[in-house]
DNA sequence: ATTAGCACTCGGGGTTGATGAGTGCTAATA
DNA sequence: TATTAGCACTCATCAACCCCGAGTGCTAAT
């Protein structure tokens, strides 16, 4: 059985650093040339055939020079990879940027997107936050009209729904004072997704007692009321023209095509962010076959979750080529998670 | 001078047919071949080289076939074309599932640039309701909690403000309904773009004879808070990579990537469908070079206002190459600017 | 006015051969 | 025993080349 000595790591090291620069392949003599290993290029040559039989490297074809495989980047990503210090300087820059522009929630999230296609110049993905996660703050109804109400909630993401519901019958003010007491009384500090249809039917049982309801007739009652009707949670993306900066896209628009395609569809995008876990905090890579998707087996994903009040409310993540940069981009994925974390918190205080 | 003779006409029309099915500059043999002019190829060729002459044709390249040019695609639009029906079938069941998808405003913007650039398979734009030109109906304030007041907004477009505002001073729930109802009454059945300066100054003015109010403190009085806090009217894009399609984008990379991200530009669109009047009703052709921007200089754009109680409020638009199928094209932005003036109207009965 | 015929043009596709980067093996070397 | 030099062999790439087909424009005949 082989072994991995210090010199095969760095090999493989300069190899994948070698290859994400140029994506081309490479072989021994560039190697021994631009690296000072201090052996010769045959020696380069046996090692990075030892290399291969482990399968760490793959040769695109005989007799052209070596690429990473997906275990090869597994292994650089999880042992050999140097994280790259964003200098202060340009970190506060940042820092200040996103919170200059982003004021409101929606802002937020389009403001996270766009900078980490740019910090990356890959693509990106934001999902926007889980309502579910959030607590239950405060609930209002206003009358507007003969049945119709104006009911808004309020969580700790701020006001997150307002929308005209039609009752199915006349309800005077204070009726409707009576059954927003009664909700906040009830339900707040819980988070939405606890609001469920035990806790929802009671309360119904208890307003029925006091106001004279007809049974079931309170949609706002039904269960997943709090739930399904916020919309789904949306997914922003930024930077899907920075595919077509990589070369291993030329001349080959039908690729192209394929990937872009993937991209608009939402359902796509978000079954892989949902393959990460909320619990999972960190950084997770996923790495080209790693992902279950076919279409982006030529791919890799660097996401995080980003949280508010301790608790995971929504995803990052980057994609791009097996070939990625990766201290770069998870260097940037973690500072950018960690100001968002810092940008909500403080909007919520 | 050359003139426009019937035969001339016939051939113009068969070369601008060809050349957008097969995007191939046309000979004056497979014209003879395939359409049966009655004539020998030789006579096509003097008529193609009159009509080069004239500047309705252009050549590629020495020994090509003839290519449409701009002026070429002009006269064809202008008085050629036959627009292609749409069967009443086909029809009804566009303008059923449409209806049957699109329940709320945001939603029929959202399927109707997906169904244009469906149907045209091009890329579609679409400029959602300017509420500068919607019908100030109500304005409620709702009392939240100290000093925070819920602001909501309905015009005939529906629901289209609702924002938690702070004032400078707190204020009872009588007050309030006070200062509502006094809009109320004077703003009701104008435009949000005849609330000028000078009517809401004279608001304030009377509120603040009969409340005891700071002058200029009430931001809710202050020019264009009702025109500019709405949000700028989006753009929704449709089909963006449809131009994939295109043959004339084949192993030219560069050109699919400066045009994708022009799209991603919403200023650039913004101005594309600006260079159109509001005032415009029916359907408006853009040819290549007549088109401001030099980035879609080989591109056409057909576009449509589409109107609510008789006020234009928002435009669609059809963005494909310049060889594109201008029938099928105008018949679909025809048709589905009808079921949208509909489908709104519907809605604000 | 129309057509047939012919010379000429040009782009696209296929072939070929040189080039260069690379590998793998073997034998010599430290 | 690990390393290196040397050599034969393999491919991909690229430019040069040629040929073919489709097309035009002109002229002379109909």
């Amino acid at each position: 059985m082989l072994e991995m000595t210090e010199r095969k790591k760095k090999i493989l090291k300069a190899i994948i650093n070698e290859y994400v620069m140029t994506a081309e392949p490479v072989g021994s003599r560039t190697l021994a040339r631009r690296y000072d290993f201090g052996v010769s290029s045959a020696t380069i040559r046996n090692e990075t055939a030892d290399l291969e039989a482990m399968g760490y490297l793959k040769k695109p074809h005989k007799s052209a020079g070596r690429i990473p495989s997906d275990k090869g980047y597994r292994f650089y990503v999880d042992t050999l990879m140097e994280l790259k210090e964003i200098s202060k300087q340009k970190q506060q820059a940042i820092e200040e940027n996103y919170r200059a522009r982003a004021k409101e929630i929606q802002e937020i999230i389009d403001q996270t997107s766009d900078m980490l296609s740019e910090l990356t110049k890959y693509t990106s993905l934001v999902l926007s936050p889980k309502t579910q996660n959030s607590y239950f703050h405060k609930l209002k109804l206003f009358a507007l009209e003969e049945c119709q109400v104006l009911l808004v909630l309020i969580t700790d993401l701020g006001l997150i729904q307002n929308k005209v519901i039609t009752l199915p019958q006349r309800l005077s003010s204070s009726e409707l004072q009576e059954i927003a007491r009664h909700l906040n009384e009830k339900l707040h500090g819980l988070t939405l997704s606890e609001i469920d249809e035990e806790l929802l039917s009671s309360l119904e049982n208890e307003l029925i007692n006091r106001l004279n309801f007809l049974e079931g007739k309170l949609d706002l009652l039904k269960p997943n009321y709090f739930v399904t009707s916020y919309g789904t949670d949306k997914i922003y993306l930024g930077g899907t023209t920075n595919i077509l900066d990589q070369p291993e896209f030329n001349n080959d628009i039908h690729k192209v095509k394929t990937v872009l395609n993937i991209l608009e569809e939402e359902e796509f995008l978000r079954n892989i962010l949902d393959t990460i876990p909320y619990e999972h905090t960190g950084i997770k890579i996923t790495i080209g076959e790693e992902n279950d998707f076919e279409e982006i087996k030529d791919c890799s994903i660097v996401t995080a979750t980003y949280q508010l009040n301790g608790r995971p409310i929504g995803k990052i993540g980057v994609l791009g080529p097996t070939r990625m940069n990766y201290p770069n981009v998870v260097s940037i994925v973690e500072l950018v998670t960690k100001v968002l974390n810092d940008l909500l918190a403080d909007m919520n205080k």
